[in-house]
DNA sequence: CTGAAAGCGCTAACAT
DNA sequence: ATGTTAGCGCTTTCAG
């Protein structure tokens, strides 16, 4: 029998039965042993063994405005890249006595708002923040009014926030090297068209760079979305046909437009990588066996990202002063595999 | 400037403001104005925007014993059959007002265990649970002495429990006429070796039962776990070489299980459909372009489960007698590609 | 070493 | 139609 706290035992009941005052009690929960008695101590300790007392952290939340809860706002949390982000951060949480509160905004930039604002009713004591990207301001006043915010994966374009995400500069001059170096002289970029996101923009800048510092090439850039699977093909086949004669590689900026260029090069009935080549960001189990020899992709350090939000946010919760925003890039891993031979 | 409770604004400071009692700003909040003079009503609301004001909601959850919040409980949400489902449970809460409060297992009995205690003493007012299988007894104490539990995907073998999931029996019972109907006589079911899990059985009793009815074949099971490389080549080798002459197929019970098959195919150079079929439980988008015309594939209803645990959650905390626990089955469908051709 | 009492912000029974 | 008052269960001065 694990459980049997039905009648609610408070503070006071303990107190009662183990003949000292509640505030004992409360010192006796809080870890204040210092100038208590050993009696006291025991005797409080058995007494609540028990009666299998457990404290109200309602209670406790209210009186010290310390909820033990960190709010986490998602994206999109069916898409694996995320959920393995929340994994990371649900586990360092719980492992520093706190809970995670999470919420899929759907990419809503109203739903991050409300959200935010409820969780805050509730009295989380932070955030891990995947934003949709158009709430700057609003992050901000929210950091500087209540509670530190870290912003997940995602980056906004202002040095006011703790930042954790992959380094995606790295990870695109790395693998553009090791095309460069396998012959091919022809990358296009291919992400989905959703404005405002950092992490995007950060890859398509890089690429642009890559483009013109090792590639020597014009950019090559499609957007298509995860739905538009004619568009998709159209611009496989135009990619293909307008880079004839060349190496060349489609390079996809996730893994959900990776998708969807996979569907379109089977649908064409294209072969990689003679017809075309392909690579892209985030690597899944899967890639090991698509096409003859599997997919060359980029692993994202997503579960780590989670960690790292979490220290953060700890880290600021403990400090007594200010402390520097940083961005804090973390190491990715290129996959070789068949689809770039 | 959207935020600005900075000076934490309580029904208080609201009241003085208004000219009227904390009683009248509550009664104000809560929507009872069936007595409350016009003059009032437009009073406070006027004060309540002029100060930014919201209720805190720990005070609100401390009196009433109402914390607005679900506990959810995950295997392994890193998966994403789990992470849809979350996706399902947290959008259905926040629709309904409440948040949730969400913990990863990882498939540990007493993690379970723990969090559930933990989350109570937050006061969540109710939990959906998608159970390591050990913790009946535990999750039956809870259930009677604190709040309503619904389990999300894997049943327990009592009937004490309101139940979500995927209609397996009618699943496994089509996707097995239908392989018989294509004239695949022999069918080996592989699973991951993971004791107690009530979907896992399910899937595996329906199993047996197709092989003496439509089969009439001995059932042949393997089992082999996410890492176990050697084992599945093993496995996969056997299987073929003891059904030589019969068209065989490899039914897998679950995603990570057809991963770790596919894998061992893909390693032997075995062809799919012509050496050995392939087909299972779960579906997903690169199913389509694996091997030379997609993987058979059973969609199951994650996003929609998760919306039944939470419709199910609310009906027992709006009710006000006892409701008789229910199993509820949701259909599944069965996608048919190129493997089992 | 310990306790009395006040109060966190809100709700609700009981007045009026 | 509105206010007074007493808590919800805990923490924390302040006083012994």
């Amino acid at each position: 029998m694990v459980v049997k706290n039905k009648a609610n035992i408070t503070i006071a009941d303990v107190a009662k039965k183990a003949g000292v005052s509640k505030t004992t009690i409360s010192r006796y929960l809080n870890g204040k042993f210092e100038f208590m008695s050993d009696e006291s101590k025991s005797r409080i300790q058995e007494v609540i063994e028990e009666l299998n007392f457990r404290p109200n952290k309602l209670a406790r939340s209210l009186k010290s405005s310390k909820s033990r809860l960190i709010g986490v706002l998602i994206s999109d949390i069916s898409n694996p890249f995320f959920s393995i982000l929340v994994q990371g951060i649900s586990d360092t949480c719980n492992q520093h006595g706190y809970h995670v509160l999470v919420a899929n905004t759907n990419n809503a930039t109203a739903k991050e708002q409300e959200y935010i604002l409820s969780m805050i009713d509730q009295r989380v004591e932070g955030f891990i923040v995947n934003t949709t990207g158009f709430n700057t301001e609003f992050l901000r006043e929210i950091e500087d009014n209540y509670v530190p915010i870290v912003l997940a994966d995602r980056p906004v374009f202002s040095d006011t926030f703790d930042t954790v995400k992959s380094d995606d500069q790295q990870a695109t001059m790395d693998i553009i090297h090791y095309l460069a170096a396998k012959g091919f002289s022809r990358v296009g970029f291919f992400s989905e068209p959703i404005l405002n996101v950092g992490t995007r923009i950060i890859r398509q800048q890089t690429y642009r760079q890559a483009c013109k510092e090792i590639l020597r090439i014009e950019p090559q850039e499609y957007e298509v979305g995860v739905k538009e699977k004619e568009k998709a093909q159209r611009f496989a086949r135009e990619f293909v046909s307008r880079n004839e004669g060349y190496k060349k590689v489609i390079f996809t900026a996730n893994g959900l437009t990776m998708l969807t260029m996979l569907e379109a090069i089977h649908a064409l009935g294209l072969r990689m990588p003679e017809d075309v080549a392909i690579c892209g960001f985030e690597n899944w189990p899967w890639m090991e066996f698509v096409g003859s020899s599997g997919i060359t992709a980029i692993s994202l350090p997503s579960y780590e990202i989670g960690v790292e939000c979490v220290n953060r946010i700890m880290l600021r919760l403990e400090a007594t002063t200010k402390i520097k925003p940083v961005t804090i890039k973390l190491p990715t891993k290129l996959n070789i595999r068949g689809s770039t031979e």
